[in-house]
DNA sequence: GTTTTTTGTGCAATCGTTTGTATTTTTGTA
DNA sequence: TACAAAAATACAAACGATTGCACAAAAAAC
């Protein structure tokens, strides 16, 4: 059987298809005596309005776009959460697909927005986006962009990054303080907004202290596999006595890499990482991080979103919203009596 | 400037709409040479296709809906990437929307997804939900339902579930081959079909061996937080010397509360989880617990929701596919050389 | 009691595609 | 050259809601 239509509505009360439109809309040009019928009616019916016309119509859709590198991770699952928080209760319902950190792969997923005439977009690029093409071009359609994360500013619209510098700097600040000096940085590919930013991060703590890291700084160890072989390969080196990984999946790895040498974490080194992932707090040794705020992220980002929907913001005038990280001090690098600060 | 449509590119090209329409579509009737001539102009004059306007034609969106309590749950989230890696291929996007555990808003999502005439819906039940009412409708509605995890047979259509009676089975007969033998069962609502077939197979193993469980089972701990506490209460009572948690959240509260009375695991006491939430591998001890496989489930829900879209399951034909599990013994449970099976 | 204003509805076009049918053009054949 | 068959294209009506405008009825003003 069909879905019942406003059709169907106005035919069994003797009325037009529009005055059931605006009844339903709560249209005060309807009087109240008719508006009471057509929503019982509309009820008794079971009417579930059709969306897909309505947004034909209204030449504008209910729907947002999210588009994230991948949506099991724990950071991204965190962000969209967050993001759905705020829209929904805005009328907004989310579209949500994964770049699996591929350009394609976003590129495709952005043109399925874009056909699907999404309100806006919400997004971080895949890591080896290096042509933004796609994003400017959406932003040139009407449909407003906020990134978020991984970011670039070829493409108009707010960004919401976090504040990897800062993180940067006071987790190397906190290893320096505990007594490390020669101090790796094992990290992702710097070409990604967000681990150049640790990493000059990190150069400034070190440099403050005039420490020397001419050749400790290696990009593409960012998971546990490649965080452990980058590790033994320095441990055994006796060329590091601190690791700081731009990401907890690396210290993992570390730690166990050192461990495998038969030293100890955080007596004979000291890690920190990035991120908090869940297990940070878990593992042995528990792991000192910088921990990023996905929630507060999600918000701004949707909040943004909402604002230049509403021509709050103009499309030209972009901007950068910073989001603040804490440094979580654990086991992992509280070799001596440690300030927290 | 308005997005182009098939009749700016008809008039540019002195042709009309339909024919443009099935130029694009690949459709056999017209012309090579004008299907070229098209495909040339839609690229050059950037055109995306409404697939809005589309989908109200053709009356059936490339739209799925995806319900789930949490997006940012390991399992869940693990679950919606393994589905959009079947479902993207097919054409389909997915419309995700979130109960955040209450049945209110999961009545309000599955409308929202029946406003927006999704082609189908996979979902997972709100652990508070009792009233099943809003999903059979939807299949009333011609929209096929697929349940996954959380699940009721009073909706039509398929089902996935993991292999909880066995988990289950498998994980408390691992402890009682251990020697234990006062093994406690902490869980959440027998309510929900995920809990009652994992406390049927404990059950089970547990009148296998003879043992008491009288008193021994606990609804309602299933956070870190709840399974602490009861757990806490259990051990300095002495009336179990085990605990198989229904999730691995309660036992890492378990472990906790067993730490915190100075006794050790697992020389003094058992400890297995459900889930292999990811920090299970990391955490001291290492946490025995029963794996699901998430991404088969995904993979699985998502191939059943094709197969009833394409009409290769009548609606009223409901079956349910079980998914297996695995249980993953690590330390927490290994007290003597123990067989792993 | 007439005119003006207000209020409530109806009419019809529109959003951008798709698709059944009609029409034109092309091709093949007698 | 004519004519049927086949191929390519055009026409027009949907899909279901929204909305500017017209219009009737009721209320208000004179």
């Amino acid at each position: 059987m069909k879905r019942t239509t406003i059709i169907d509505i106005a035919r069994s009360l003797g009325i037009t298809p529009s005055t059931v439109s605006r009844a339903l809309a709560g249209n005060l040009r309807v009087s109240e005596s008719t508006r009471k019928r057509v929503q019982e009616k509309a009820l008794e019916m079971g009417y579930q309005p059709n969306i897909v016309a309505s947004s034909l119509r209204r030449g504008k859709s209910d729907t947002i776009g999210m588009l994230v590198p991948r949506i099991n991770r724990h950071f991204f699952s965190h962000v969209i959460s967050a993001v759905e928080e705020i829209l929904n209760p805005a009328g907004y319902n989310l579209l949500i697909c994964q770049s699996h950190e591929k350009s394609e792969l976003e590129n495709q997923a952005l043109q399925v927005l874009l056909k699907n005439r999404v309100a806006g977009i919400i997004m971080s690029h895949a890591m080896e986006t290096v042509d933004f093409e796609m994003a400017r071009k959406a932003t040139e359609e009407r449909v407003p962009v906020v990134q978020f994360d991984r970011v670039n500013k070829e493409v108009p619209g707010p960004r919401i990054v976090n504040d990897n510098f800062s993180g940067a700097y006071m987790a190397v600040k906190h290893l320096i303080r505990g007594g490390y000096s020669r101090i790796a940085h094992l990290t992702g590919s710097l070409g990604v907004n967000v681990y150049s930013e640790r990493h000059r991060g990190y150069r400034y703590a070190m440099e403050e202290a005039s420490l020397d890291f001419d050749e400790l700084v290696f990009e593409g160890a960012i998971t546990r596999e490649t965080g452990y072989e980058k590790a033994l390969q320095l441990v055994k080196q006796h060329r590091v006595d601190a690791f700081f990984c731009a990401g907890d999946f690396a210290s993992v790895g570390t730690i166990q890499a050192i461990h495998d040498c038969g030293l100890r974490v955080p007596e004979d080194m000291g890690v920190v990482g990035f991120a908090n992932e869940p297990f940070a707090g878990f593992i042995t040794p528990q792991l000192t991080t910088v921990e990023q705020n996905a929630y507060d992220m999600g918000h701004r980002a949707a909040n943004a979103l909402i604002r230049v929907i509403g021509g709050q913001i103009m499309t030209g005038m972009d901007q950068e919203e910073v989001v603040p990280v804490r440094l979580l001090v654990r086991e992992s690098s509280m070799r001596a009596t440690v300030n927290n600060k």
